[in-house]
DNA sequence: CGGTATCCCCCGCGATACTG
DNA sequence: CAGTATCGCGGGGGATACCG
């Protein structure tokens, strides 16, 4: 009964230290909160939003992040006009750890392998429907469906200029492509990894369709935002897996 | 029973996204890493320093990170040639690491408050012995003794050039300085929100002792590496608090 | 000195329901 | 749609002992 009395809890949240890699770590370095940051930044302002995007955060968590964001200055809670609710944007505050969190995120992508507990396809479609590029759509609506091996669950992408969907059950709306390929093979090729005419080229990933739809493919398919730091793999038949490919870096010799 | 056929579990370690953020942050943004990190790269290589540094980690915690970071690539375990232990290093894929812990550094010296939790005379005093330069100490030995207000423990540093110490109790070789301040106000010198010889001037640190030697203390008295980017403060005497003094940035129009 | 094993508490977080 | 309240669990991590 007196253990409160006797001072401080044995379990303290903070480091309590004064160093201010360890307070900005206190805020920065907790569970969820570089990813919220992520999805702030990347354009998604509102609560269900960012919750989508996390995809296995509850909303509690979240709601107790953005207040801790928002107490400590880095992202501004706008009301929304119409009453209900806010829309969440970084603050001038909170500027300088975009690039902390770019800064990571080119690192991961430079650094860390790609891990079997990593992949996601509800994440990887989600990912890839709200990076499509309007400009880039087809005028008249096209059904892309994706299939990916040993899952059973598929997803359909309509392409539709201004108004694209990503739907998990058939739309009805026929389909004009079919896509097929490993979870991994495809994540690797929004990663930037992987080339997808290349990959389609070798059987990696299965195209279905009337030609110039397919070959539109490679224009409208979007690419992660830190693909231009990518480590270029290919597939080894033999082990099964991928592997990177070096970049030669020989090319200095041969001048 | 069957709840693990079932699969997943319902925690998940990590995020369960390919994202770079998200696999980075699976790493860096955990408790402790980063100031693990901070430690290794401010030259602390040793297990037990390491430890000492942290402060409150628990040394099976510290393991665990190292062992993390190790396996991550992004810091190297070098056996001791004594056989027993290892000397920690960031490794080449750790190095852009280092960037990022001082990003987050000087993101929270610039950005953030200085809270009561976040005081401690053990580690305040334990920063300054351990920037102590060696070159900047007087050749023969003189012992200053630290007191904070409202706390009954003192502190000697015993300045010696090559060999300084910090003792917990008086090490009995007299005492040539004598330093009381708060915790709070010498903790913003030690950060570079408060000069030193201003601070003594206004009696904000009482300083006892020999002319010289207590002028030099602005010499030998270390600030923290991320000194430069604090914002500077003053005391407040109605309000009892250190307040902003904001740079005027008027300088432009004067010229 | 350098690190691991153990133990156990507590709180973080995931799930879900619910409210405006 | 935008969040908050509640609940129960599991494991993270703090303290400590211990081993090489």
């Amino acid at each position: 009964m007196e253990r409160a009395v006797l001072g401080q809890n044995r379990y303290m949240h903070g480091y309590g230290q004064f160093c201010p890699v360890a307070r900005a770590s206190e805020i920065f370095a907790e569970r969820w909160t570089p990813l919220v940051l992520r999805e702030v930044i990347s354009g998604h302002h509102h609560f269900n939003e960012i919750l989508k995007g996390l995809h296995r955060i509850s909303p509690s968590v979240l709601g107790q992040r953005l207040r801790t964001l928002e107490r400590a200055g880095i992202i501004e809670a706008r009301a929304n006009p119409s009453g209900r609710g806010s829309t969440y944007y970084i603050s001038p505050a909170g500027r300088p750890l975009v690039d902390v969190v770019r800064a990571l995120g080119i690192w991961g992508q430079e650094y860390l392998e790609l891990k079997r507990e990593d992949l996601d396809p509800d994440f990887l479609m989600w990912q890839v429907f709200k990076h499509l590029k309007n400009d880039l759509l087809p005028a008249d609506q096209r059904v892309v469906r994706f299939d990916f091996k040993g899952l059973r669950q598929s997803y359909w992408l309509v392409l539709r200029r201004d108004d694209p969907d990503l739907c998990y059950s058939d739309p009805g709306f026929g389909e004009h492509v079919m896509v097929r390929a490993d979870l991994e093979t495809l994540t690797r090729v929004y990663l930037g990894e992987l080339d997808l005419k290349a990959a389609s080229a070798t059987g990696l990933v299965e195209l279905e369709g009337p030609r110039d739809l397919v070959k539109s493919m490679a224009t409208w398919f979007p690419a992660s935002g830190y693909a231009r730091f990518a480590r270029p793999v290919k597939y080894d038949r033999t082990k099964r897996s991928f592997i990177r490919v070096e970049m030669p870096a020989r090319s200095a010799a041969t001048a």
